[in-house]
RNA sequence: GCUCUCUUAGCUCAAUUGGAUAGAGCAACGGCCUUCUAAGCCGUAGGUUGUGGGUUCGAGUCCCGCAGGGAGUACCA
């Protein structure tokens, strides 16, 4: 039986003027996977067995989550450490005799503990081969190993990403987006959650109205089917025309002796599209029409993009069918006196009491605001689904748009308007800084992955060793290569951190990268495959088998797993899972090396390396699919 | 201006959240395929963790100052 006990930390209710932003969005979905009954995991035996000596010892009561363990670093002697200078206050005795006195006791009652040593203030214990052919056998036997199941009562996590606009194409940026939006998802249905994952489409606004105000002025009746032309790019296309006549207009203006200010407001292409959206939310036919028509051809061309990057959704919003639900509730906000109404009519929220500024919520013609939409839409949400805790995947360009959302959200009542999480995300950068479209240095989504397909298949066809495969076969391995080296790519960097992407270096194949962990698990298959034509069987491990120090050195990692995927769930970072899955596939790589597996005469020996072999390969494939990563069976 | 944030090897990133002698990959140089897939393995070289102080048994990590990047502060989304 696998019990997941679940709590949320609420951080906020202890301050109430303090908006700041660690105490709204501060990890505070905390995950406890409680151990399996019977098999105790080691580091907590640990960790009690030292309360107990503490106790024995110095006559003190320590919790055991304040006694800190760590892996044994690879220059000394051991498996796992505790540190043992917090103890020194009440032992009285020198760092040394402290962890020497400690040492003693558990050798003499820990089974499992065979040796320790003292260097400093830290007490190395050397774990029994035993103990981790043990945990080898678990690892072999549990074919979701490291993960926990969701049941009907687990807490339930809406994660929302993705959240285009529909009036261009995808690109890089929204690639981070995806990805970790998707990997964020798993990772969390890994740890025991129930996952909506859900996508805000941001189908209306002024946004769109450019480029419809563009295309009918200039856009000669083209369509995605007249022109050939995938139909986000079409949009977006027009989205950009829209930009060079707004610009060429203003130009103009300023040649007559406006000011730049007053010229922007005097373009008419700019009146023309404010026009657009105002006839758009008096549900003016004609533009209502043209308005559906433009983002059917943009939802067909993202539908294409997200099923080439493997990204998907339990529940589609959109804008046009939330903003006036948060426009109702602006204007209950403002019957309450929760809100302001300016002179033009248009209202605000007066958010100088928490140390912010006014924010608008309708503009002075009544239109609503991106604020006004994300206030219906996570309204909504609550009232469709249970959630326990909602999700944003946004760039932390919207770090301040966030606070003041769960400001407002409480503001109007709702108890969970605070708990709102912003997993907010670092930016992605070029070689020539940030991500200019009016400069052409964006790099569009379809344009990459077909790009690294490209790279991926010639680099395989030089390498030749896919010549008995079909074409079709092929191809599918070329396209799992590929996205597994861009997904890697972007996911092993920690989610909060700006991100460097450079095309050309980006699509390398070889070291700390997508296509070598694929490759390692392709090579594990090739080992079992060769097994099973030998007709050899395998099954649990003995425990009392001989270790070489390759072999427990790819044991120690192999078993770590479930802590990577625990602590993955708590930080909401798929860069540990990535990291993890690169440092296992190095201790597998060397092992394989140096240790033959097939060639080994004994049947004990070999059986423990081939169980050893099949686990790892697991372990790289549940790893990889919390990435969103393929692993080909041969590469 | 104000708020937030970042700065680790030539480049791109790690560092078990305050622990031991700061690690990988790429790039450079040298070695290993008659043996389970060389997209691999081994080695050499590369660092005053931007800078100055502070906190303590211990700081890349926490606090304060300075320098330099980035983001936000819109009737944009």
């Amino acid at each position: 039986m696998q019990v997941a006990v679940i709590i949320f930390f609420n951080l906020q209710i202890t301050i109430t003027t303090d908006y700041s932003l660690t105490n709204y969005f501060s990890s505070c979905f905390i995950i406890f996977a409680a151990q399996k009954p019977g098999k105790m995991n080691i580091e907590f035996l640990i960790k009690s067995s030292v309360a107990a000596a503490l106790k024995n010892l110095y006559g003190v009561d320590l919790k055991e989550e304040s006694i800190q363990t760590q892996h044994t670093r690879k220059d000394f002697e051991g498996d796992i450490t505790v540190v043992v200078f917090p103890f020194t206050r009440f032992s009285k005795r020198s760092p040394e005799q402290t962890a020497g006195d400690l040492g003693e006791y558990l050798i003499l009652n820990v089974p499992d503990i065979s040796k320790y040593n003292v260097l400093k203030g830290f007490l190395n214990l050397v774990i029994s081969n035993s103990h981790w052919v043990s945990e080898l056998n678990e690892a072999f036997e549990d074919p979701f190993y490291g993960t926990t199941k969701a049941t009907k009562d687990s807490k339930l996590a809406m994660v929302e990403y993705s959240s285009p606009n529909t009036n261009k194409p995808l690109h890089l940026g929204h690639i981070r987006n995806n990805l970790l939006g998707y990997s964020i998802s798993e990772i969390l249905k890994a740890n025991g959650n129930n996952v909506v994952k859900t996508n805000i489409v941001n189908d209306r606004g002024i946004h769109i109205c450019k480029s419809m105000f563009a295309w009918m002025y200039e856009g000669k009746n083209e369509t995605p089917e007249n022109s050939g032309k995938k139909g986000d790019h079409l949009v977006g296309e027009y989205y950009v025309k829209f930009d060079r006549m707004y610009k060429a207009e203003v130009a103009a203006l300023m040649g007559k002796g406006l000011t730049k200010e007053v010229a922007e407001q005097k373009a008419p292409s700019i009146i023309g599209a404010r026009e657009m959206l105002r006839k758009w939310e008096q549900d003016d036919h004609e533009i209502r029409n043209l308005w559906e028509t433009m983002n059917r051809w943009v939802y067909a061309g993202f539908d294409e993009t997200y099923k080439k990057l493997g990204v998907d959704f339990d529940k589609i919003y959109y804008e046009s069918e939330t903003y006036k639900v948060g426009r109702d509730e602006v204007l209950r906000g403002l019957d309450e006196g929760i809100f302001e109404k300016q002179d033009d009519g248009s209202v605000w929220a007066n958010l100088e009491n928490e140390g912010l500024d006014r924010k608008i919520l309708l503009r002075s013609d009544g239109t609503s605001v991106y604020m006004t939409q994300d206030i219906g839409t996570a309204k909504l949400r609550y009232e469709d689904y249970p959630i326990d805790k909602m999700v944003y995947v946004v760039g932390n360009e919207q770090n301040y748009h966030f606070q003041v959302l769960a400001i407002l959200l409480d503001k109007l009542g709702y108890k969970w308007g605070k708990d709102l999480y912003h997993f907010s995300y670092g930016m992605v950068e070029l070689p020539q800084g940030k991500m200019k479209s009016r400069e052409g240095t964006v790099v569009d989504a379809d344009d990459l992955i077909d790009e690294m397909v490209n790279v991926a298949r010639k680099t395989s066809e030089e390498l030749g060793k896919l010549d008995e495969y079909d074409d079709n076969e092929k191809e599918e391995i070329y396209r799992m290569i590929a996205l597994g080296a861009l997904k890697y790519f972007i996911l092993k960097v920690d989610p909060k951190k700006t991100m460097m992407f450079n095309p050309e270096e980006s699509i390398d194949f070889n070291g700390n990268t997508g296509p070598f962990i694929q490759y390692t698990y392709a090579r594990i298959q090739s080992v079992l495959r060769k097994a099973k034509e030998q007709g050899i069987k395998w099954g649990n491990a003995q425990r009392e088998v001989e270790l070489r120090e390759k072999e427990v050195e790819l044991l120690k990692k192999i078993v770590v797993f479930p802590e990577v995927v625990t602590e993955s769930g708590k930080l909401f970072s798929p860069a540990l899972i990535a990291n993890y899955c690169y440092e296992l596939v190095k201790a597998y790589n060397q092992f394989y090396h140096d240790i033959t597996i097939l060639g080994e005469t004994d049947e004990v020996i070999r059986n423990f390396r081939l169980v050893m072999t099949e686990t790892t390969g697991k372990v790289i494939q549940l790893g990889f699919s919390l990435l969103g990563i393929e692993c080909p069976e041969r590469m």
